[in-house]
DNA sequence: GTCTATATTCCGATAGAC
DNA sequence: GTCTATCGGAATATAGAC
């Protein structure tokens, strides 16, 4: 992929997690990167195909991350997960799923297909790590592991939202009193 | 208040919830009470004052349930609160705040202010109802009243967002779950 | 691959008639 | 209070030169 296509992408993620999809332009690509729109329509040809492939892009840090924690405990790959949320919050912005979901109406059928694509992905993989922690001890949680996964993913979800408003703190607050809520 | 405005404003805020505020327009409004344009201006100059009137309302809506349930016991007034959001989710809506929350960034100074006292109302009134049902025994749990808050909030924010993608069944569970959370 | 230029559509908002 | 008409601006997208 050539770097401008690259930077793009990137941008683009950044920009839907801190706007959400429908808010952000073209024109806010083209004006930080210094090029014009219609070189972001050259490589994007439509704002549909750039959201696409931010999730695409999303899914395949996901493989990757499961894969360099192949090998850890469940606590360390439920601390790894927890992580992506942490960031977002150190910058002030959503998660994509976060800013995607609350988009969904406005999205077309391609984008919604995807969008569900990587949710249940995202969910799959918490639920193996909650399963599998719960089934060796290390976690100790009453709920059935897709319960619990859906109750953490939507405080992390909401939890980046919310801190928007009302304050990172409370985005901290909860991260721990989650991982608190394992043992 | 006239009758074309209270019609206004109670679309307005079942448009807000269903395609986020950045992306209703006032055309989605005249449209489906057909009348132009100009007269949704004349009631509401601007759509951000809209949106501020839909934030008193739902303010004036969790005042009348404080009111209504103030000699009930600390469930009945947590049920009767989860309530608001399984309504929500029979609408196949979001809440008013997850739909404001995750359009933050577009929204003005203003609307900003607003959306935060109500955020505040809101968990204020959750955290008394934990509080008391901590003290006296009917809840069981081993947070932070103000965490606990949290953390049921950004469940039910995000559980409604996300059941619009996977499923209202998926919302179903998290509410069973955060119900059960309590004992 | 990037540019200039432009088509098209939509949105929030206002002036002024009725 | 509602209408017609329109303004100004922004957004997605494309044609064609370089």
């Amino acid at each position: 992929m050539s770097e401008t296509k690259l930077k793009i992408l990137s941008l683009g993620e950044q920009l839907i997690r801190d706007k959400g999809y429908s808010a952000f332009s073209y024109h806010d690509i083209s004006s930080e990167l210094s090029i014009k729109n219609a070189a972001v329509h050259y490589h994007f040809p439509h704002k549909a195909s750039l959201a696409i492939e931010v999730l695409h892009s999303t899914k395949e840090q996901l493989d990757k991350m499961e894969d360099e924690y192949k090998d850890a405990t469940c606590m360390q790959r439920f601390k790894a997960f927890i992580n992506i949320y942490t960031r977002s919050s150190e910058q002030n912005r959503m998660c994509l799923i976060g800013a995607m979901v609350s988009d969904y109406t406005a999205l077309n059928e391609d984008i919604r297909v995807e969008l569900k694509q990587l949710m249940d992905d995202i969910l799959g993989s918490l639920i193996k790590i909650l399963e599998e922690g719960k089934k060796n001890k290390e976690f100790n949680f009453k709920e059935e592991p897709r319960t619990k996964a859906l109750l953490v993913v939507t405080n992390m979800i909401a939890g980046l939202q919310v801190a928007r408003v009302i304050g990172q703190q409370d985005y901290k607050t909860i991260e721990q009193a989650v991982i608190a809520g394992l043992k």
